[in-house]
DNA sequence: ACCATCAAAATTGTATACAATGGAAAAGAA
DNA sequence: TTCTTTTCCATTGTATACAATTTTGATGGT
């Protein structure tokens, strides 16, 4: 993880993620490489990265912003989601290891433990939350649908979203989980 | 479309799709820059968009290769295709207008006609069943669900099975759209 | 004031040279 | 021989300069 390109990944994503540009707003390819401290080459790769996890967008005539959600679009890629980890779920059902459920096991006692306390642990229950599915999709065997989970129904509109979950909400996740592994 | 790497994406898909390499088989930037006819520079942009979508991979070590499909993950990626459209053409259902609908009716009529044909027009039946594809997913209104759909589980994959299409699972696709107009 | 047209500035796109990395072949030790 | 180590070469990664394109703002005409 030493090259420049995911360095410029790593800071980029983060930048906008903490919010230092906000949906909508444009961004040049050399305030983002004076942001990452490399070169403009290493940043337009990471600039592709972040496209294709939409997080970045173009307009027409190839200038970058801040992409935009709607809530709708948010319900869109949630729906997606659990489709898709629905799937990579059965598939995980034909595969799975003993070990892999005792580890699914563990994490999701971790993931209780982090919404039980008050505040509940946003950032463990996220990390928590992507181990569980990072497991599951290991064990569904499917590289191509692993890597679509990832790189584009992944964490950051998760994590934008989280902040905003009620407690029963995350409840419900942990319980969702205990679910899945009873199934396996 | 006469942006460098735009020529460079097409030349290297027309390549590998035409069998100028084969799965497996190693490519380096230079030789894909001497195909395209374009430096190096815009060849990594096209690179990057066909790793998106899926048809080059890379090494550990960031060495290039033509993607290989095991019979199991072509089997795969149609399950996943199958449910983004149907998902797709759910979302369509609320949204599409009676224009769409008529135009979806001719295409698949197009599509028919390539279909009736012998031998089968094997690239007709391709192209009116992208246009289908294509209208409802518009139809469908949600830009990174057509995103999804047309990065990933795109054309490449089926083409190639596609000539190994049997006469009755064209006409069983024809009857599908069938189903899907009438149910709008 | 409003619109069209042109010049300039800002931004993205491309080529090229060089650096860094990883793999393969060659050389040496057991 | 067989294993290790070293050197060299193929390949990818990065920086930089320049070209092409798009936006912005200015100028002039109506």
């Amino acid at each position: 993880m030493s090259r420049a390109s995911d360095i410029a990944y790593a800071k980029i994503r983060g930048f906008i993620l903490d919010g230092g540009a906000r949906p909508g707003a444009q961004l040049t390819e050399e305030q983002l490489s004076s942001i990452a401290g490399v070169s403009r080459t290493p940043v337009r790769d990471a600039v592709r990265r972040l496209e294709s996890e939409l997080i970045l967008t173009r307009s027409e005539s190839n200038r970058l912003f801040v992409a935009q959600w709607s809530s709708d679009e948010i319900d869109e890629m949630f729906t997606l989601r659990a489709m898709l980890e629905g799937h990579a779920a059965a598939r995980a059902a034909m595969n799975i290891s003993a070990a892999q459920i005792a580890e699914l096991k563990s994490v999701n006692a971790d993931l209780s433990k982090a919404i039980a306390r008050s505040p509940a642990d946003i950032s463990g229950f996220l990390s928590a939350n992507r181990r569980f599915h990072e497991i599951v999709t290991d064990a569904a065997r499917s590289p191509r649908l692993s890597g679509m989970l990832q790189a584009i129904v992944e964490q950051p509109i998760v994590r934008r979203t989280a902040l905003h979950y009620r407690p029963e909400e995350l409840a419900r996740s942990a319980h969702d989980h205990d679910e899945i592994i009873a199934a396996f």
